[in-house]
DNA sequence: CATAAACCTTCCAGCGACTGGAAGGTCAAC
DNA sequence: GTTGACCTTCCAGTCGCTGGAAGGTTTATG
């Protein structure tokens, strides 16, 4: 059994995520020793390296809670979490392609900019108001 | 003159939105009514255009600040805010790379699903620890 | 002029997913 | 026996809003 400390290197998290996925009751601890420290065992360490890898591919709490609750679930089929998976790869399309389109666009301000000591800016000039021009006139 | 919500429909951000900027010292109404009303001009609700421009482009609020100053600024330089827009487009540019790699990662743990009701499922096992099948055996 | 609806104000609480810190208990080594 | 590393709980803060309560103001209608 690791303490808490001890099971945060193991699975790569801070113990302080630990005690919060404890508090809202993602991954418990299976044990406390007498003194109240908490006690993971392997099966818990896994499931809290499982909850990381998860995590990391943005998938919220009570999503990966769903995705947990069928990695322990043997009785679980494969469509279940196929479907889950689905729908987060859209998501994740979508915030692709807007994030792109906010590349883009930022990309080709700079591009139109000149970068010097000059007040004029293409860049400050985009975030106006379209057409509002006439009454900012600072130069 | 307008009122609050008549300046939240002109620029397209929520009343509460305004009342938070204006608490935060981001963009202030220049004057209020005798009974306290917050009272938006032109340059105001341009103001508050700019910052949703740039509040898309996924700037934070200290950033936005930032830029709005500049904005507001007729001696500076564009050299200025084409540093804090490359900064940014880095910025970006590794976000998305991360969000590509998990989009493919994530595509390709989809297709090896069979997404039928049988319990093997390669989304779930890829999430499990390298090496640990060992041993969780639920089957 | 009374009243109702729509607007405005401030203040306080909550979201998600942690993170930091304070105050205090426990354990191993020297 | 005392130092220092570790553990506990609890509370506050992060970011950028968003919702709601309680109360004042303005406008339209009867």
């Amino acid at each position: 059994m690791l303490t808490i400390n001890q099971a945060a290197r193991r699975v790569g998290l801070p113990n302080k995520t630990l005690r919060y996925y404890d508090e809202i009751g993602l991954v418990s601890p299976p044990a406390r020793s007498a003194s109240g420290y908490r006690l993971y065992d392997e099966a818990s360490c896994r499931k809290l390296a499982f909850v990381r890898r998860v995590r990391q591919f943005d998938f919220g709490i009570e999503e990966t809670r769903v995705l947990l609750d069928l990695y322990d679930n043997p009785r679980r089929t494969s469509a279940e979490v196929k479907r889950i998976a689905n729908e987060k790869l859209a998501l994740l399309d979508t915030k692709l392609e807007q994030l792109q389109c906010l590349r883009s666009e930022l990309a080709l301000l700079i591009d139109a900019c000149a970068g010097d000591r000059r007040h004029d800016c293409p860049i400050l000039d985009h975030f106006d108001l379209p057409g509002a021009t006439a009454t900012h006139d600072d130069r």
